[in-house]
DNA sequence: GTGAAAGCGCTAACAG
DNA sequence: CTGTTAGCGCTTTCAC
């Protein structure tokens, strides 16, 4: 009877090996275990390095490693994942990836926590707040173990239910008034105000403004203020006459009609911020189609600065995000949270500061 | 006695709703079951939308749905996807995220896909074949569907194994020798070989070039080709002399150094053309610190546009990939194979067509 | 129309 | 030192 079960199991085994081989369907816990006549517990014991701790013979931890090395076994991260409720993978959710500066920043995230095991899925919202609830609450269904997030939300509900299931998260880049999660961001405000002012310190006094929209967005709002303040400061309040808002949808053909408008209609205008580096790109375009010189006839500052900047001819002023800083604080932040067993309710802002790259295009 | 048994049961699935209330907990199919006294056989149905194909109860299906909604229910996707053997999720690997090129492919992939009900895993290798192979293993043990890859690997093997195990990918970009899985990748060769030619229609007759290690990649052997026999049928056989090879994890000062010396030591070089945008960016930089005027002193060209050479000053020639086709035929090709089921062996070599961008910085 | 039970591959508590 | 067992949450026969 039990020889004949132990038969019957073991020609199960060999059918399953053989097919194994056969049609490379993936090998289990199981099949080396059976293979060896252990049991999946010691296997998955030995191969989670806790043979030592769990005090298995070394001479049998040997032979499962042997074995693994032999048929190539490799763990199923998801059965792992679905028993030990975490995946070891982060979500990353950002406006658009193919922006340089989250391409940059996913970047750097990614080489912070590939040696901590973790891997990073990233999303793109299109600046659209639904899609980003969605794919928020997508990525938690494939239970990362937490978010990074440069929301393109509104108003703060969504975090707040986020806060009380006390799921790890840090927002990044852009950050929500009324609440304080874990944050890490530039100070937009003074990013805006230095640049203007520089523009002012130069000489230049009729600035005008590209946005892009949502303006509800913090860093878009923050770098507005900080222009409008810096005006102010100087007595050039101009009332947003010359500043214009661009959806985001349509950058290029917006930016064009605005600007050709705007230059026609007042001639005056001896200079121009960029809010982000969208628009500055789409500004330049359409400056260069125009035979507008830089900064002969307007001088040219941005938010955002791209590595071209640094030898364009002109070269162009731009306020430079420290990306790195930035991954590495959230990060950091996040790895923290995720790791702090239970509690520790104690959320961090960091704020990080700008620099002003002044170059050609901002000097007669 | 099965009295008691039920208020067992029901006991403890009030004890775990109220958790699940209270430290937010994630609901399971089993809890909505419990709560509306039905099977998760039941509701798992419902919920993936068989309930009709199934024949059951409009009122109960209606029942179900109320209550996912109230709970706010959502399938656990690991589970899911353990138990059903793939995870909806597809593995992007490229030699760098944050690099335009395969930041904007990467972006046109998320957003073929998304509709699909797909995700994507995006992995930088470093231009480092082991980690390659490292981060292709783990997105096979994490369970994705199928994979993108611009490969960094010297030979075939990796992939012969792939073929042999019938996992779904599809490779783009950089191809290999002696194998032919599908791929989508662009004629190198003709794209490098129309610019030189170019050049040399121009007048230009000392042209440099700058490729990138390891030059054993397709896309950056294919170009280099398409300089040297764009040369030879020209009669301009100047050896290679004016070919320089710069190390990936080093462009920056590496360009410096040899663009240095080349122009140094041989000042009748009158053109230059960079193998990718990355060395484009460290050639122009460099050049404009030494004062080099394009065109005048020195033409310039390049593999891959970036959307500033379009106004920059002045603007740059270069070679244009059609990013979205790539994209587009990749994710065709790979939904393609995720779905058939078996066989079909059939596989597919999409090649694409450059478009040469002819602008100031190649024009006497 | 509905439910019980098996099992995807793994880990951890508990026995022996 | 090693093995048994009980799930993680889901889908899918198969039975009633």
């Amino acid at each position: 009877m039990t020889t004949f079960v132990d038969l019957n199991v073991l020609g199960h085994y060999y059918c399953k090996l053989n097919l194994a081989i056969m049609s490379e369907k993936r090998l289990s816990l199981m099949d080396i275990a059976k293979s060896l006549n252990l049991s999946k517990t010691l296997v998955s014991m030995v191969v989670n390095n806790q043979g030592d701790e769990k005090g298995i013979a070394k001479k049998t931890q040997l032979l499962v490693w042997e074995k693994v090395k032999e048929l190539n076994y490799k763990p199923n991260l998801m059965a792992r994942g679905l028993r030990l409720g975490r995946s070891n993978t982060i979500g990353l959710i950002v406006s658009d990836i193919s922006n340089p500066f989250y391409a940059k920043i996913a970047r750097h995230i990614e080489k912070l926590i590939e040696p901590l095991g973790y891997n990073i899925i990233i999303c793109s919202t299109d600046e659209n707040h639904e899609k980003e609830s969605r794919l928020k609450n997508l990525l938690k269904d494939r239970m990362v173990d937490g978010l990074i997030i440069s929301t393109s939300q509104k108003d703060c509900k969504e975090f707040i239910e986020l806060l009380d299931t006390k799921f790890p998260f840090v927002l990044i880049d852009r950050v929500m008034a009324d609440i304080k999660p874990n944050s890490v961001y530039v100070d937009n405000f003074k990013g805006a105000f230095d640049a203007v002012t520089h523009l002012m310190n130069q000489g230049y006094v009729n600035i005008a403004a590209f946005a892009v929209s949502p303006i509800y967005v913090s860093t878009i709002k923050d770098r507005i203020e900080g222009y409008l303040q810096a005006l102010r400061l100087n007595g050039l309040d101009h009332d947003k006459k010359f500043l214009k808002e661009i959806p985001f949808n349509d950058v290029k053909n917006s930016v064009k009609k605005e600007l050709t408008q705007l230059l026609q209609e007042h001639d005056r205008i001896d200079a121009l911020f960029a809010v982000n580096n969208n628009i500055a790109i789409a500004c330049l375009d359409c400056l260069n189609e125009m035979r507008v010189k830089i900064p002969d006839d307007l001088a040219f500052v941005c938010f955002d600065d791209l590595e071209v900047f640094k030898f364009s001819q002109p070269s162009i002023t731009a306020v430079a995000q420290p990306m790195e800083e930035i991954a590495k604080n959230a990060v950091d932040i996040l790895m923290n949270v995720i790791n702090s067993k239970e509690s520790e309710p104690t959320t961090k802002q960091v704020v990080l500061q700008t620099t002003l790259n002044i170059r050609r295009s901002t000097v007669k």
